[in-house]
DNA sequence: AACTTACTAGCA
DNA sequence: GCTAGTAAGTTC
């Protein structure tokens, strides 16, 4: 007799044994779909092992063999494992984050030809990782080319990661001006997403253009991956499992022996921290602009009138646009937020208003004249009186781009905003290529001021993409003009960044130093959410030799779409001893009415 | 995850 | 003794 070991895209880390009927022993393998009959409902399973023996009575057969050939090689299998031992998800979850869905729901497979792998090289080549770092990021393109046609030259695919779909599209373009062929494009919300997948399956020397899920692209032989601004926070997926596209890549690329460059203007904190410890390789390209004039004002010596009227714009402010306006120049007001106020307050009763679904602040949109939640997609029109004490009339405070939009034609009435001064968030980072004579950045302080680990970081990263943007002046002003962040701009040196927030992070126990594991509860009543949360943690504030529990809160933000968010943190020296820890010690914790997952690395 | 079974508090 | 609600166990 044959046993099939199957796994289900169920969060239980558990292969179920199915006896394997006479029709079906001749081409049942490792790695193919197979229809079973699951608590009494049929779903599309995947064997991961074959068997004579069997320690289950009341075995059910394999109802169906969906593929002739299998859907995942040896490699994928691994790979589907090494994700679940590092993510903290079972190995159906971390196959069913890897195929499409129609794959998933057991769509069959066109007879396309089966791809030959021309299998394992015999030398892994040039398989040292390497973070690129470009400071001018339209030379990008010609080494992501010259490294595509040296794949295909070698008979070897490559798939090329970006954080976008507009980004997967603009290179689309790139590349085929540079007259590469079997370009493909894959991310999940293409149509055609089942049907190119079978093609990059049957084909060789593919070159796959996608986002973060194109990192499991089935294609023959892979030589190569790169990811294209690899700091991007859109690599980490916001489902379970919640897998970074750049650890899944480091994942194949040791398994099918492929060569791996992450590509920035700021590197990931991690990557330079690999790069400085010299386990992978390090490339800068250089800047061929200007570097331009950066200037850090200092708002704690504004003047104290100044900041009780919270002008948006200070006296330097306005005179360094009209100074640019004046030579006919290009303006960019960056402020990373959107509306016209960030928060409507009764003037009688001092209520604010709030989504009802994620308790945050509504913002009011001027142009439609409308109070938006920036969480979820509610909206309501703008009351006239207060809805709370039905006394008050409404007021608007806190700034947008649209109230910066309208403060600017205000103070520059001569000027077009819009083509002379353009306000905008970090959206104007998608485009490549943009030059401006002045960029002034608004508001930055309330990113740095951000009570996660992470936030100089992100405002790093942000301020690094910004001045690529412009060859004359950037204008700051902040009350921490001391901050690494600034120091570093203006040294143009941004090792001074790296290694300053390294040293933080090493006296922290933060990472990259040591790992983190997020431990998030949710449920829509608030109390027991908080009740599970807490005995949860009582239970696990021990930790283990390896594994230490830091610290329980309210989730960021603690409302999210009608539920209420806690979470649990914990940290150790490998992501795999956090998962280990946490699927021993979550598998008989069930709180009714709240749901627990585990977020690995989050960011 | 989804379903079954066991257990406990509150009630007539 | 009954039920509702939830905690715990199982899935092949």
């Amino acid at each position: 007799m044959l046993y099939a070991k199957v796994v289900l895209g169920l969060p239980v880390d558990l292969a179920f044994d199915y006896s394997v009927p006479k029709a079906f022993q001749k081409n049942i393998a490792v790695g193919a779909r197979v229809l079973v009959n699951f608590r009494n409902k049929k779903s599309t399973g995947y064997v991961i092992g074959l068997a004579h023996k069997t320690g289950i009575k009341n075995i059910k057969d394999v109802l169906g063999l969906i593929d002739e050939k299998p859907l995942l090689g040896k490699d994928m299998l691994l790979l589907a494992r090494k994700i679940a031992d590092y993510y903290c998800c079972s190995y159906g979850e971390a196959i069913k984050a890897m195929v499409p869905q129609e794959v998933r729901k057991g769509k069959n497979l066109g007879d396309a030809p089966q791809g030959t792998r021309l299998h394992q090289r015999s030398v892994p080549l040039g398989s040292v990782p390497q973070v690129l770092h470009v400071l001018e990021p339209k030379r990008r393109w010609e080494i992501y080319i010259a490294e595509a046609k040296k794949a295909q030259e070698s008979g070897e695919s490559a798939i090329i990661l970006f954080s976008d779909i507009q980004r997967v599209l603009k290179a689309k373009e790139i590349f085929k001006d540079a007259r590469i062929e079997n370009i493909r494009l894959l991310y999940r919300k293409e149509k055609e997403e089942f049907t190119i997948w079978q093609e990059i399956r049957s084909k060789a020397g593919c070159i796959v253009l996608g986002t973060r899920s194109a990192v499991f692209a089935p294609v023959n032989n892979l030589g190569l991956i790169i990811l294209d601004h690899e700091e991007d926070s859109s690599y980490k997926q916001e489902q379970v499992p919640h897998y970074h596209a750049r650890q899944v890549a480091f994942m194949r690329a040791k398994i099918e022996g492929a060569k791996i460059i992450l590509e920035s203007i700021s590197p990931d904190l991690e990557s330079f921290y690999l790069a400085q410890e010299r386990k992978i390789d390090y490339r800068v390209v250089k800047r061929e602009k200007d570097y331009p004039k950066v200037m850090i004002i200092d708002t704690r010596r504004t003047p104290y009138a100044q900041r009780k009227n919270r002008a948006i714009f200070s006296r330097d402010l306005t005179d360094a646009i009209l100074a640019v306006l004046k030579l006919k120049g290009k303006v960019l007001v960056f402020i990373n937020r959107r509306g016209f106020a960030t928060y409507v307050v009764c003037n009688n009763c001092g209520k604010v208003l709030k989504c009802p679904r994620c308790n945050i602040n509504l913002v009011y949109h001027y142009d439609q004249d409308i109070l938006r939640c920036h969480h979820c997609v509610f909206k309501m029109a703008p009351p006239q009186i207060c809805p709370d004490c039905h006394a008050g009339y409404i007021k608007y405070s806190g700034i947008g781009t649209d109230k910066v939009e309208s403060e600017l034609a205000r103070i520059f009435p001569q000027a077009r905003v819009g083509e002379e001064i353009i306000v905008s968030t970090s959206l104007i980072l998608k485009e490549e290529g943009q030059n401006f004579d002045l960029i002034c950045v608004l508001n930055i302080d309330h990113a740095i001021n951000r009570v996660d680990y992470m936030a100089a970081d992100k405002v790093f990263y942000l301020l690094s993409g910004l001045i690529t943007l412009t060859d004359r002046e950037i204008i700051i002003p902040t009350s921490f003009p001391g901050h690494h962040c600034f120091e570093s701009l203006l040294k143009a040196d941004p090792r001074i960044f790296y290694l300053q927030e390294l040293k933080f992070r090493r006296q922290l126990k933060y990472p990259p130093f040591r790992h983190i594991a997020q431990v998030k509860l949710r449920g829509r009543i608030e109390v027991n959410v908080k009740k599970a949360a807490e005995r949860l943690f009582e239970k696990l504030k021990e930790g283990s030799k390896d594994v230490r529990a830091l610290s329980i809160s309210p989730g960021e933000p603690p409302k999210l779409r009608g539920n209420f968010y806690w979470q649990i943190l914990f940290s150790a020296l490998s992501p795999q001893k956090l998962s280990k820890f946490l699927k021993i010690h979550l598998k008989n914790d069930r709180y009714s009415g709240i749901i627990v997952t585990v977020d690995i690395d989050p960011l």
